[in-house]
DNA sequence: TAGATATTTAGATAATTGTCTAAATAAAGT
DNA sequence: ACTTTATTTAGACAATTATCTAAATATCTA
C-alpha cells in the first residue's frame, strides 16, 4: 500500500539501527541516541520518519517519550517481498 | 553485501514496479520502461541502481539486454525483519 | 514561580538523487 | 560501410534529505 515511507524510512542506516535497538524493548528518546554520534535534534528528526512511516510508536511518560518497535507493517513488506517471489 | 544499496533501492517507487514487473519474467530494458512516463535513458539509470543492490542480474541476447529478479537478496532482508521481530 | 532536564521544531546548508537532453556504444539489417 | 534500433553514459539541474545550531515546548522539582 502505502509502502513509499516505509522503504524510504528504512533506507538510512542510523534508522535501521535505531529499530534494531527497539528490539530489546521501548525506549526514551534520549536513550535511543546515545550510540549514535550525532545530535538529539537529529535523532528526534529520524525517530519522526520512523513514526509517520508506522514503524515506531510514542507514548509520553511524564518527562520522557518512549518509542516502542511497532512490528505490524514490517509483516506487509514481507509480504510483499513473498509476493514478488511468486508466492502470491 | 550490504543491505544499504538494497533498501536505497527498494525506497524508489519506480524502481519497486520493476521488480513487480520482473515477477513475470525476464524482460528487455525496453520492455521494462514502456508502462513508465519517463526516458529510455532514466530507465535504464534504475536498471544499474537495481542491478547494483542484487536485486536485477542483466544478460545481453543480440541486440537486446535482458533483466530477470534475484530473489536471494530479498531472503536476506526478510531474514532481516525476521531478526526485528525476535524470531532469531 | 523559577530553573533544570528531555525532546522537538525551525531554519540553514551540503550531499544525494531522480530526471532530463545529448552523445556514445553495441548489435543487426540493407 | 551506412543506417536503424536498443541501451547506456555523461553532464546538468531541481527536489529531497541528513545534519547542524539555535530556539521553542513540555514536564518535573525545589
Amino acid at each position: 500500500m502505502a509502502f513509499q515511507e516505509t522503504f524510504k524510512a528504512l533506507s538510512d542506516p542510523t534508522r535501521r539501527a535505531i529499530l534494531d535497538l527497539l528490539k530489546g524493548g521501548a525506549k526514551t528518546a534520549g536513550e535511543i541516541g546515545v550510540p549514535f554520534d550525532m545530535t538529539g535534534a537529529t535523532v528526534s528528526h529520524h525517530l519522526s520518519v520512523l513514526k509517520e512511516a508506522g514503524l515506531i510508536s510514542d507514548e509520553r511518560r511524564g518527562k520522557y517519550i518512549y518509542y516502542e518497535l511497532n512490528v505490524t507493517i514490517l509483516d506487509e513488506i514481507t509480504g510483499w517481498i513473498a509476493g514478488l517471489k511468486g508466492d502470491s
